[in-house]
DNA sequence: AATGAATGAGAGTTCATTCAT
DNA sequence: GATGAATGAACTCTCATTCAT
């Protein structure tokens, strides 16, 4: 399972070639807004990455910012997707936290291209790091709302943990050696920032390895 | 040979108009690049913001990148300096984890501009964000060392740190109502992130108040 | 994996224009390297010569100097042209000079904004004059070797057959008169610098007029 | 004997230290321009070079070009001094063109630095080279009256003359190795210009030698 | 729809010139 | 007179966007 879905809704209702080439411009775009973040990357290199002449890129997008939309959107999406997933198969907040947790580590690992986008764009792109925000936060309102999280702040925690997440991602993507072991300190650290306290570690994280 | 007699000329000139020019660059340059980062900012606009000529920024700096490092420098010696402080008066890493974590917390709410300079660069300039860190990850490792903080990958700790307080920071620097009592908030975030038990946090917390 | 299987884009777009605006671009480009040197042309009033936009510049010639080198390049390739026709048709060394020599002649009366723009790079591009010199130094070289020449040093004899050939392009340039007979000075001075006998310069002015 | 008199008329009248400061300058302004041409000399690089301050540059010319005008006509002054020397000295046309040719010679390798802003004076600067066209023009003429010379069309002559000792001096100015006799080749050369037969270029040269 | 040449506003940088000290 | 900081016009080059084909 992946982050972000191929089959993404907006491409729905479209002639067949028109998608295709609408894909290649958000695949392009998610690339080069990675390596470059939002104001290295240009129109011309986005185009160029996709196989498409620099015109064609705005018979899809009426400018360089809708794309940038775009791509925050389908990023977005993939993060609601797997909430809405996740509320179905599971009540714990904690466990939820650490599939969370777990998602954003996995793309880092998994697809470092898309990862490299979310950060890229996380500290970018306001709106798109709201969003995030408030997703996680809503989470965490659950987990303390029913006890099981300390009773702190709601942003901070999102913030902490959003943040500790973060800095992981951008190690783990700039690093080559990935050492194991890594992955449940930051498991940790996620529920030592909820408030969950260290003696409930061990079981928790035995469920989500 | 040559007529040439006269030695080169001293520098002769008006040091306190030039260094009050510099200085005007600086504070523009860390509003704008506040505002706008790295890639947003232009020396025109620096320029106005400064109320100085276009080709007066060259006078001061070699290239745009330049003021961008002397930023970065200025905010990094103004940590660096509260840490040497630090070493002098205090011994216990919790405490100066706690005192390194308020002089953040007070930029935020002190120096906006400043804070929001810091910030923004922190995201954007790897320079910048390395040398933070390395500074953070020193504090964190004498606490390893002395017992006194848990033992988890010093990395992952730091990142989580200055993660959370940086959004902190965030937070503070978007939201026009500052809650009191985040601030201790943040500061057992902080101590729960380095693995100071929680029933420590009391005594210390009354330490830094 | 991707779905882009679309071929690279084929180039379709429009040659003939494109070959036009370049053309537009070099032949303004002597104009004005003529004019000004390739210190004092600028990329703005090239395209301006060119009726093209300053943008459109670029999509030509990477850089100004590329451009400068473009217009050295087909000089030359006229040159280089001229005298590999010769080597076919004709063995006579001193009448290679002659005809090299008439051919620069030529130019300054029948293309003088080409001219102009010879006489100009010549000067100040080094690359380009040496170009030129080596071109030359291959004839001269000849016609010692085989004895029709006065063995003189021979990068002192190319210095004095281009010097004297360019000074008098120059004048023909700046003169609104061209007096008849000049020419056939030119060719008597031409043989005077490489050592041919004055005796022998009737029947080898005939044979070029 | 040196070309450029350091005594040039323009510096008298003026109070000693300004004068010696107006000397840097023309100093230093004789040796960027002959390093960088005057598109590329620029006040600041000329001013340190004169170990003075850019301000201090206006206070001696009211502009850039006036500097360029005045090293020209320092040069051309001590061509005119030279010329005006030797016409109390000797009557033969042919001596005094080997003698002005000498100068020019002797000014390449004894004082690189002048002769280097003579030739790209020479190149870039047109009513420089008008005024030593019509200097070495007047020396022609006179050999034409005088029946020494052939009857060529005087300002070709000049031009090949000027053209063959500038390339000379050009190509002295950029060689490591001077061999000797290139100076008697340059004399026969110019002899062969201005139409002096062959037979009598030997007790010629053994005049100026 | 796709193409890619053309456009022109705007960015970084240089430098002749001015001017307060 | 000398100084050097300040000025701003001009230059090279980039890039989002338009448009004819």
């Amino acid at each position: 399972m992946t982050f972000v879905t191929s089959d993404s809704p907006i491409a729905a209702g479209y002639p067949k070639k028109r998608a295709r080439t609408r894909r290649q411009l958000m695949n392009a775009g998610m690339t080069v807004l990675a390596q470059k973040g939002p104001d290295g990357a240009t129109v011309g290199e986005i185009a160029r990455e996709a196989r498409v002449a620099t015109g064609t890129f705005y018979n899809h997008f009426p400018s360089i910012n809708d794309l940038v939309e775009a791509v925050t959107n389908e990023l977005t999406t993939g993060v609601q997707i797997g909430r809405e997933t996740l509320d179905q198969i599971e009540n714990d907040p904690a466990v939820r936290v650490l599939v969370g947790t777990g998602q954003l580590l996995d793309l880092a690992q998994d697809d470092p291209e898309s990862a490299r986008a979310f950060v890229s764009l996380l500290a970018t792109v306001p709106h798109f790091r709201d969003r995030v925000r408030s997703i996680i936060g809503g989470a965490i309102a659950d987990g303390v709302t029913a006890g099981r999280f300390a009773e702190r702040d709601v942003d901070f925690t999102v913030d902490a943990l959003l943040g500790s997440v973060v800095q992981w991602m951008r190690t783990t993507l700039s690093d080559e050696a990935n050492e194991q072991g890594a992955r449940s300190d930051q498991f940790r650290i996620a529920l030592s920032i909820v408030g969950v306290p260290a003696r409930a570690h061990g079981p928790l994280l035995r469920r989500v390895v």
